[in-house]
RNA sequence: GGGGCCAUCGUCUAGGGGUUAGGACGUCGCCCUUUCACGGCGAUAACACGGGUUCGAAUCCCGUUGGCCCUACCA
């Protein structure tokens, strides 16, 4: 019986909520639902001046909204409250043990104090680049065993010879020789502890058993690899994932089209969409130990992506996030979700455009048409773009098609139109080619005008669809000027 | 400068000594069509470079180039 699977996600809350983190997180998520573990949401607050409570909700929002669910950590919207047994799972509340454990530290003689203040250190390491040396500290303080009479960094010890070895589940075998390494600073002058050393201590005391993060942190780790060992700690499992980059190979930032996860929300992506893109951006999912090989293997549930999750099988390199793809998903999976899978997120649309309470007022059937005869689209803001004009009426209406469809010869027939009276479909199909059949019209001819009176253009959902959506009555308003 | 990591179509990738180097997105073309779309069919395109090892290298080894990370009393 091996240990328990805890994995955690530990952004810091100085901004939004970046996607490759959230891909970081759902790797993490993955994992510890692919072996009944447990996931831990944890807010690496140390820096002052840019942590802030409305970052922490940003995190926790978009957390939720792209739906993975944390077994502890913080409880959204309670800056104090928590769920889980290792709380609290901000690091700004946990000093006391940091504390402790530098001390610890100390005792041991593993820590030393180091009164070398910054401004000797910048000089020295001015002079070793002007010499063309890289700068190490050298340890100079070790034996002198300052007391704490005088306010000093406090240095943890790395052995002077032999190689750090670090098994990374992504990257193989890592060795780095510990003369590139000098005694790290693991608290600061004033007496609070560094990044390198908070997390240490929390993955311990959390009892994470993989690490999964970003590549970034890979030349941290032989650091934090020593301070394990000094601590007396079993080393967990890490797993360096790799960044996510834009299509100029840069990280990915706006400039690429949207990198926080709220955008992606904002223009109209599921969940689920992001979810699957996003794990397979860097990892092959092989059900049944194959990988897909047509469009159709590549859209798997959340359950088929957690039973064949593996941190070994993710890609070494950086991977350069495709919005088409993203949207390619997402538009398969709008077609084959149920309306009602999709209304609770096409809501979201409909609030940002002031009209939730007018959607929302509509009948089941009534949404279930609207989404059913929208399925060939794309993004749900599609969807809600070509659905507006239902909850209002045109104001302009566009030159061209105004002048190609509302011909002399259609305005009889668009009177017609008003008369019908049944708007079942079949019904409606039936009087609207009586009309054509009337006029000796195509039915294209008969649709583009009645678009035109609508919705101002040419496009709309089918025609009987979009005349049933709007009902008779607004039909007829819609048509009056025109006839 | 030092240490570390990485490298298959435009993009995400499969493959890991012998393959016509496979799939997906995109792009292009054709078909379908009631607008916008969807859909169907087809096409396009890749092993960074140079040396080894080998009967044989995209696959193994070394080097080069290029990219990235770390080198903070940031995280």
């Amino acid at each position: 019986m091996s240990k328990p699977v805890v994995t955690r996600f530990a952004p810091s809350p100085t901004g939004m909520l970046h996607i490759g983190g959230v891909r970081t997180a759902l790797f993490c998520w993955l994992y510890a639902r692919r072996h009944n573990g447990t996931f831990i949401l944890r807010v690496e607050d140390t820096d002052l001046t840019r942590s802030t409570d409305d970052n922490i909700r940003i995190i926790e929002e978009g957390m939720e909204w792209v739906g993975l669910d944390w077994d502890e950590g913080p409880i959204p919207g309670d800056a104090n409250a928590y769920r889980g047994p290792h709380g609290p799972y901000r690091q700004m509340l946990r000093m006391d043990l940091y504390r402790a454990k530098i001390a610890e530290l100390l005792d041991k003689g593993l820590a030393y104090r180091c009164r070398c203040s910054r401004e000797e250190l910048d000089e020295r390491r001015k002079e070793a680049e002007k010499e063309g040396r890289s700068f190490l500290y050298d340890g100079r303080c070790r034996d002198k065993h300052w007391d704490a009479t005088v306010p000093a960094a406090i240095r943890l010890r790395m052995p002077d010879a032999g190689d750090i070895v670090l098994e990374d589940l992504v990257k193989g075998t890592i060795t780095v020789p510990a003369s590139s390494l000098d005694d790290w600073i693991i608290a600061r002058q004033d007496g609070t502890p560094t990044y390198n050393f908070c997390v240490v201590v929390d993955d311990v005391d959390m009892g994470v058993s993989h690490v999964v993060r970003g590549d970034d942190h890979v030349a941290n780790t032989p650091k934090q690899i020593v301070l394990y060992k000094a601590l007396g700690y079993d080393l967990p499992a890490f797993a360096h994932v790799p960044m996510i980059l834009g299509k100029d190979k840069q990280k990915l930032s706006k400039r690429h089209g949207a990198a926080s996860i709220t955008e992606f929300r904002d223009l109209g992506f599921l969940p689920a969409a992001v979810r699957l893109t996003l794990a397979k951006l860097g990892w092959t999912p092989k059900l049944d130990g194959k990988a897909a090989e047509s469009a159709e293997e590549e859209l798997l549930t959340d359950e088929q992506l957690t039973a064949c999750f593996d941190l070994g099988e993710i890609q070494k390199a950086a991977a350069v996030f495709d919005l088409d793809k993203l949207t390619w998903v997402n538009q398969k999976l709008i077609q084959r979700l149920d309306w009602t899978e999709i209304e609770p997120h096409l809501r979201w649309q409909w609030r940002m455009r002031g009209l939730e309470e007018a959607w929302t007022a509509k009948s089941d059937d009534w949404k279930a048409l609207a989404i059913g005869c929208n399925k060939n689209r794309t993004t749900l803001k599609e969807i809600a773009d070509t659905l507006a004009f239902l909850f209002k009426r045109p104001e302009t209406f566009e030159e061209g098609p105004v002048a190609k469809f509302m011909t002399a010869a259609v305005k009889p027939a668009l009177k017609e139109v008003m008369e019908l009276e049944d708007y079942g479909h079949d019904a409606l199909k039936a009087g609207i080619e009586a009309i054509l059949a009337r006029h000796g019209f195509k039915l294209k001819d008969l649709a583009q005008a009645l678009r035109v009176a609508f919705t101002g253009g040419v496009v709309s959902p089918p025609i009987f669809d979009t005349m049933a959506l709007l009902g008779r009555d607004e039909v007829s308003a819609r048509l009056l000027p025109w006839i």
